[in-house]
DNA sequence: GTCTATACAAAGATAGAC
DNA sequence: GTCTATCTTTGTATAGAC
């Protein structure tokens, strides 16, 4: 693990107060003072909370994008290991009662944050969706997928299922019940 | 419709705003503006913002037990219509881009909320649970639903599903999207 | 029950020294 | 690149007149 310089360390921080709390709870000065810093100082990284909080879903977003891109181009894994990688973040969420799904946690705000916040938001809504039809697709080209229906009304379904078990069963303290979901989910694909 | 009293009004505008907003975004002077008052007669109703947080999910929660205490004990509904009125409000949110439902906004923000408006959101999510698995016995003991595996693993998938597909048609700008998700639902039930 | 006035803390943001 | 100091606005909340 390299060493992460400030910016990094403060897209971390600001992160993971979302999952936890929201966009609108949280200030400058909690970043602050968990990055270690003081708060004038995160803003000569990002110019403002706007800007700051469309740099961490664009980060978050495009992660997962170079994840899905390398799975799916550089290596012929069978989709239901394929479909097992798409799940573990949200497995890995589960585990901790405190966070959910960055843009889950957006959404419930959605109305109150800045436009350009909202457009990354979505944005990644839409790729989540696309990633799990590529799946989808391929699980059911190479029969390894039994489901009724056109991929694309599978794939939302989902992922509704994936972020709706996240968020519930955070404020349920349910803590098997994002493992519950998915593998009903995969029972759904004759998995 | 009898004139409503400021204490009323006051829960209105407020459940409007934290389903459009949510809970740390929105400021007494939101409400006191849209209710037509200044800010501190509504500290005359509602001694604190948590306060007036828990009275607005205490009442939603209750709207919604008694109306299912009701259906589901005064008449003698088929199944398949009770679970149309149990779907009823995510349908009706769905046609209005701007709200979810007041438990699935709160949910994202949930650790940074007040403790005892955290209790309220998990009251409501288990009620909403126990009221389908209710619907789900009904329609199985009667023959009208055909699904596999417990009631309440089956209401707990449908639960979150409905949460999601409100959350994440709103963040889409995908107004049909909820209608489509509740007749996948109601398919996977025979229906 | 609603208002004006005010207290006090915290918010986002800027200026300028180092 | 980070700090101290400061500005301005807004937040929740209280006191007390009407």
């Amino acid at each position: 693990m390299v060493k992460q310089n400030t910016s990094e360390r403060i897209l971390d921080v600001t992160q993971e107060l979302i999952q936890s709390r929201g966009y609108s709870a949280i200030s400058f000065n909690d970043i602050a003072e968990k990055v270690g810093i003081k708060k004038p100082s995160i803003m000569h990284h990002y110019p403002s909370k706007a800007a700051l909080g469309v740099a961490v879903v664009d980060r978050y977003r495009k992660t997962f994008a170079a994840m899905f891109d390398n799975i799916l181009s550089e290596h012929k894994l069978p989709a239901k290991k394929i479909l097992d990688i798409y799940f573990s973040p949200y497995l890995n969420l589960s585990e901790n009662k405190e966070k959910v799904c960055l843009c889950g946690a957006l959404a419930g705000e959605y109305r109150a944050l800045p436009e350009e916040l909202r457009g990354e938001i979505t944005r990644f809504f839409d790729d989540s969706k696309k990633w799990l039809v590529t799946i989808l697709e391929l699980g059911k080209d190479a029969a390894e997928f039994g489901f009724d229906g056109e991929p694309e009304v599978v794939a939302s379904l989902m992922l509704d299922t994936l972020q709706g078990s996240l968020m519930i069963s955070r404020a349920t303290s349910n803590k098997n019940h994002v493992h519950e979901t998915i593998e009903s989910l995969k029972s759904e694909l004759g998995l």
